[in-house]
DNA sequence: CAGCATCCGTTCTGATACTG
DNA sequence: CAGTATCAGAACGGATGCTG
């Protein structure tokens, strides 16, 4: 039972307005997932969002949070003050995606011990290396 | 309310065996959507799946074949005839990750509107170019 | 403080050609 | 038929240094 039919999927693949691979596209990213986990309980500012997620780099934070403002994701509010403050908020939108993620987390929780079982398995029957 | 602490959190992102990596990794890849969305219908071959995806060098598909195997979300059968002929299907496992991607997929379409009108607010608010 | 510009090594991707 | 081998191009990720 999928929404998705066949045809319709191999064209949405190609299509890079489709609305899966738009969302796969976000979520499939390393550091969304960890903003969005981040700002759950509030807004952070640019520097306390780096330190709660670690080792990102600046530039590829600000990529990150750019590419989730310009989806509505999240809100980005620069105070007019020295130093500059910067904050960062989940929307509304922002946070209806957690539940999916939700999802995922669980499925993912419930499965993995077969799935590193399954990893195993077929890396010592196939090492002829 | 999330299964993820702002900690756990932090700790999963670098580790590669973190259950949500491990999966967001594998769904968040451009083909294992659509090899599932394939065969959810029943088994099918090399060539099928090929033709059914369009547009996939058979080194990427082989390779997102191999990864799915590998973890367990689906079996290669190799059938001994000439000429060759290899069977490939949705285990359980495989199959019961369509409950997740539907959530992702409705959330998807669901808000997809709201999205790309925000992409365009912001495209159009932010091009001095 | 927030972040932009730049540079560079690594990975990924896909096209093409060839084989068991 | 079902891949494998090879290779060039692009995208990515990250470190570093500088600025409003």
């Amino acid at each position: 039972m999928v929404t998705i039919e066949p045809q319709a999927t191999r064209g949405d693949a190609f299509d890079p307005e489709c609305p899966t691979r738009v969302v796969l596209d976000r979520i499939g990213d390393k550091w969304t997932v960890l903003v969005i986990a981040s700002l759950e309980g509030g807004s952070l500012r640019f520097s306390e969002l780096r330190a709660r997620i670690g080792g990102v780099a600046p530039k590829v934070l600000t990529q990150t949070l750019r590419a989730m403002e310009r989806d509505g994701l999240l809100t980005r509010t620069v105070h007019a003050q020295v130093p500059p403050r910067v904050d960062y908020e989940l929307t509304p939108l922002g946070a209806s995606l957690t539940g999916p993620i939700a999802t995922l987390t669980d499925w993912a929780e419930t499965h993995l011990a077969v799935i590193l079982a399954s990893r195993e398995d077929y890396d010592t029957a196939f090492d002829a290396r």
